[in-house]
DNA sequence: CCCTCACTTTGAACACGTTCGAAAATGCAA
DNA sequence: TTGCATTTTCGAACGTGTTCAAAGTGAGGG
């Protein structure tokens, strides 16, 4: 180890307004290329070359290239707080809500959907930009949280072995909608809105019809399975 | 352009026995390593050196380092077939089936786990190793065939109209077991036999109940979905 | 026997992400 | 101001996957 400061973490004192600027310059810098370009073909020199310093200090203030994609997704996650919880109010029922939060999502990021793509793109949990992975765990944490909100004072009456997972699920569940908006090549990614209407609907029946003697087996088994899948927590 | 033979195709007439060959060893050393120290840091000069040639060999038989994951799937695929046929023999049920063919699979991949990671991990359809991909679209259809197989001549009855995705939904359900099981970390990969147990108790369940009338809603709604999403292919 | 031509093999070279030792800039106490 | 420690900046260098022009190889025809 030498003097070099040890993890791009300055220690607060003074000059921390500086060092800031430098610091979004060249995420700034880093945000445009990928806009334009895609994520894969951006280069550190380049971005460097655009934010006016030299490769090493991007490294100074980033870790890695996939590290200003997750400062970038840290900064979405921030910026897009007050309208999700804005949409929470907005509405009281469960389907207002997740459509709310579901939109709010889609129309923040639809100027970066190639971007979102460099973060959805790894399924493998060590990776350092997966989305179930360690390195994401505030961010997903919160998330989940929001969702846990949005189902507490609506009308949903679940049984309780199956409830206690449902704001996982829904987190899951809008996973997969965003996913499927990130490579959704249909013009203004009308299937998505198809299958985000659909799925919901489906959904909400489901939750309906979950209070019907009839699937009581079936409350059995799903609790079951959660409990065992998701382990205890 | 030079004199240089255009795709690694060899316009069969002599010699092509010793050309398979060095293909060959150069997989086999790429997978030794694989296996030992993971794809990620496996190096392309190590492999060529392990399987005795330069590196520009290697690039010569196959067309990058993913290629090399991509003939060993593809590979998989020939030498599982018979076993996977085998398996619809054995049994009539859907879920001795179903059994039968995840069984094989997992067995098959299970000295190689970590490596079908290397398949598993990008969600891009544009990934050349993507299971959702073209490049991997002709051992994706055919075995969204060995699921049509395997619902044919058992006892489902389903309504008409989400019948025709039975398969690719199968398809899809075993994607996801298989994922979770790349990732699974608990010993002997207990977790994913609790997955595929349970899942498979209430895709059944789903199966048989789908039938009674309380559920006619559920149909029409999932049938439409699985129309507007998948097409009409 | 040697020439031809397609097939195969080679390894230097390239662009990339990343590292690192050292220098410059900065802030602060004396 | 000076001296010193800390923070910031620099860019050459490393190891990677990949490319490519050049050289090697060998079977069949002259």
């Amino acid at each position: 180890m030498t003097a070099t400061a040890e993890k791009g973490l300055p220690v607060r004192k003074a000059g921390l307004k500086k060092s800031e600027e430098t610091r979004r310059r060249i995420l700034e810098a880093a945000l445009v290329i990928f806009r334009e370009r895609g994520f894969a073909s951006a280069t550190m020199r380049e971005i460097a070359t655009n934010a006016d310093v030299a490769v090493g200090a991007a490294y100074y203030y980033f870790e890695s290239k996939d590290a200003i994609v997750m400062a970038f997704y840290q900064r979405a996650q921030e910026e897009m707080r007050p309208a999700l919880l804005a949409a929470l109010d907005r509405s009281r029922t469960l389907e207002g809500r997740l459509r709310g939060i579901v939109g709010e999502k889609l129309t923040y990021f639809s100027s970066n959907r190639a971007l979102l793509g460099a973060l959805t793109a790894h399924t493998d949990p060590k990776h350092p930009l997966s989305p179930f992975g360690e390195a994401t765990t505030a961010i997903r944490e919160e998330d989940v949280a929001l969702f846990a909100r949005a189902v507490a004072q609506s009308a949903v009456k679940l049984p309780k072995n199956v409830a206690p997972y449902l704001p996982r699920l829904l987190w899951m569940y809008q996973m997969g909608i965003i996913l499927f908006w990130v490579y959704d090549d249909s013009p203004g990614q009308a299937r998505t809105k198809t299958l985000f209407d659909g799925t919901l609907k489906i959904l909400l029946l489901t939750l309906k019809l979950a209070n019907f003697p009839l699937l009581r087996p079936m409350h059995k088994l799903a609790g079951e399975l959660l409990a065992a899948v998701y382990g205890d927590r």
